[in-house]
DNA sequence: TTGTAGGCGTTATCAT
DNA sequence: ATGATAACGCCTACAA
């Protein structure tokens, strides 16, 4: 390492130079050894030591045509479950050649088209996306530029579209499916807002399916949306209670919400899950600290699989457009039957 | 929009051809509009609009010697303080003009090494580190390219580096402070692993100073190392408590460690805080929830300032090497004075 | 196996 | 204000 020297503009000529070979020899020695003599190898690679050569990655790019990057636009990073995705992502494109662009839409499908853009200008070879649904005018871009891209957390293959992710509609319908055999007849939803989010919107026809697959329907006032915090989860509750005879189950689209939801029944002195049911989804980190029933979500898997489907349709490998992955219920303390003596009217009690 | 056409290829000398101008011309009108008639300004956006062109950022970035890419290197995204970080810095950047190219180092200061020198073959003009130890030949590397960079998370200035964060060190040491004046003398610290850490590092250190400022010394077996997690937490609540006489007080290097604490404790019949205090550090989401006293952490604005810093450098402002941010003890129900009575030997309970 | 030379798409420079 | 031309650093035919 040579310390005294400002190495800032070293290029593939000077390396040639000082191995004393021509430029494309130097860059066949970098990038096809085996077309290239083991003694120009070796005072190439010296050069390149001597140096601290590093290549120009935009000149490599417009010459050949190749990034090495891929664009993931998320609704927000601040959130386990995307974080845990998105880490997972990078590492396994990392193991294969790639690094990662990130950026955010902030729930909005507007600047989701946008930020999409602005990754693909940014040279981004491959694009993985959060949900379903999408600007038309995203997929017409992608299309026409012939970029790979992928749905994430959601899974609706009829759609046209390469998904790696569940169902979210089947996987609330589960839940609620699992309280009706519990013997609950009266369930809650505290959704998060499900403008421009079809993961939210999804979660929420679940149950209303659940129910007409029973023949009945889920009543209007029996659902609310909320922001995905604790303090919308209180919220949330304080709602449902407040609305005639209470529900004796809720399902919450996401584990902060329940945790919220939680906290709310331990203030006004309900009894989970004796005086009332609570389910959430994610499988959050401290889901398990605090006893919650929840459905568990692939967010690892859902990363790397991404991952490998972007590289190999790259590579021109086949790979299937489709992959719906397990999402799992995890019966732990929150969900149980609802009590036999009918629900006291105790709503006044929540404000 | 052209709806049929394929437009995969269309380069600023097509858009100039169709607006009958110079391919110069084209490059300025949309660059520096300023320079450049209405007339032809108006004419190249309807060229481009029509062909439906993307620049070519390779191209760009090649001749402007310039990636608009900032670069970071974080210890792993799954984590939620340091996704929020990244996530304020995402934003900040996109405002800026910039975009975020993240990769990780799982903790393994080589690893930063390796990754720092990828962003920076990847074109990143600016890089964002977390803490402040790392491999000597990166920060090196760093200043032989004149890449500004910066340390997060950490606030150390008389080790010649730019921070924007806190210092570690003295954030324990004030919960330690805080502790004694409620009356603890005995405390216990549960850390995260040190190894290639100087967050965790500096954390334990700080009690330490605490102890020493009283003219003490903190027993050796009142420090256990876990990993982040719920059960790190709990098995080192179970490590304190097994070394004789209980400490009258644990602080965790990390919320996600004091939440396995309390959980321990709560399984163990131990009342917090009267039988014993726990203080976090994060103020984690859900740490409210749980009424965690804890330690908060600035790091939205870590990752606000991180990117002004950057950005102001690369544009020759003016801008502070060193932003000390404030972090705040938040007390809240787990840490209280310790009980009158000598606790009672009930290690054995603990397994 | 190695050297030579042209071009990837853009912006900068120098004219006009 | 605009046009022509030359790089930016690398890779890859093609030639030797």
């Amino acid at each position: 390492m040579d310390k005294s020297s400002t190495n800032k503009n070293i290029k593939l000529s000077d390396v040639a130079r000082l191995a004393g070979c021509a430029t494309g020899t130097a860059s066949r020695a970098l990038s096809r050894p085996d077309m290239v003599s083991k003694d120009v190898i070796k005072r190439v690679q010296a050069a390149v030591e001597k140096l601290g050569y590093t290549p120009n990655n935009a000149a490599k790019s417009l010459r050949s045509r190749r990034s090495n990057l891929i664009g993931i636009v998320i609704p927000t990073i601040d959130h386990s479950i995307f974080a845990q995705a998105v880490n997972a992502l990078e590492n396994r494109l990392s193991q294969l050649g790639y690094s990662l662009l990130v950026t955010t839409s902030q729930f909005d499908l507007k600047r989701e088209l946008q930020q999409t853009q602005m990754l693909v200008e940014r040279g981004s070879e491959g694009v993985v996306l959060v949900g379903r649904m999408h600007d038309p005018e995203l997929y017409e871009f992608l299309r026409i530029r012939g970029i790979p891209y992928i749905n994430t957390y959601a899974y609706r293959p009829s759609e046209g579209h390469p998904f790696v992710g569940f169902d979210n509609s089947k996987a609330t319908a589960q839940i609620a499916e699992y309280l009706f055999t519990l013997g609950h007849a009266d369930i809650g939803v505290i959704s998060g807002a499900t403008k421009d989010n079809d993961r939210a919107t999804d979660r929420v026809a679940g149950v209303k399916e659940a129910y007409r697959a029973r023949g009945k329907e889920l009543p209007p006032d029996r659902i609310t949306e909320q922001p995905y915090t604790i303090s919308g989860g209180r919220e949330g509750l304080r709602y449902l209670l407040s609305k005639g005879k209470r529900p004796t189950a809720v399902v919450c689209s996401s584990d902060i919400l329940a945790f919220g939801a939680l906290s709310e029944c331990n203030a006004l002195g309900l009894h989970v899950p004796e005086d009332i049911s609570i389910i959430g989804f994610d499988d959050h980190e401290l889901a398990a600290h605090l006893r919650l029933t929840t459905m568990q979500v692939p967010a690892v898997e859902i990363g790397q699989r991404a991952a490998e489907y972007l590289v190999a349709k790259l590579n021109g490998d086949p790979v299937p457009d489709h992959a719906e992955l397990e999402v799992r219920l995890i019966a732990r303390g929150t969900a149980g039957p609802p009590s036999r003596k009918t629900a006291s009217a105790r709503t006044e009690k929540a404000r």
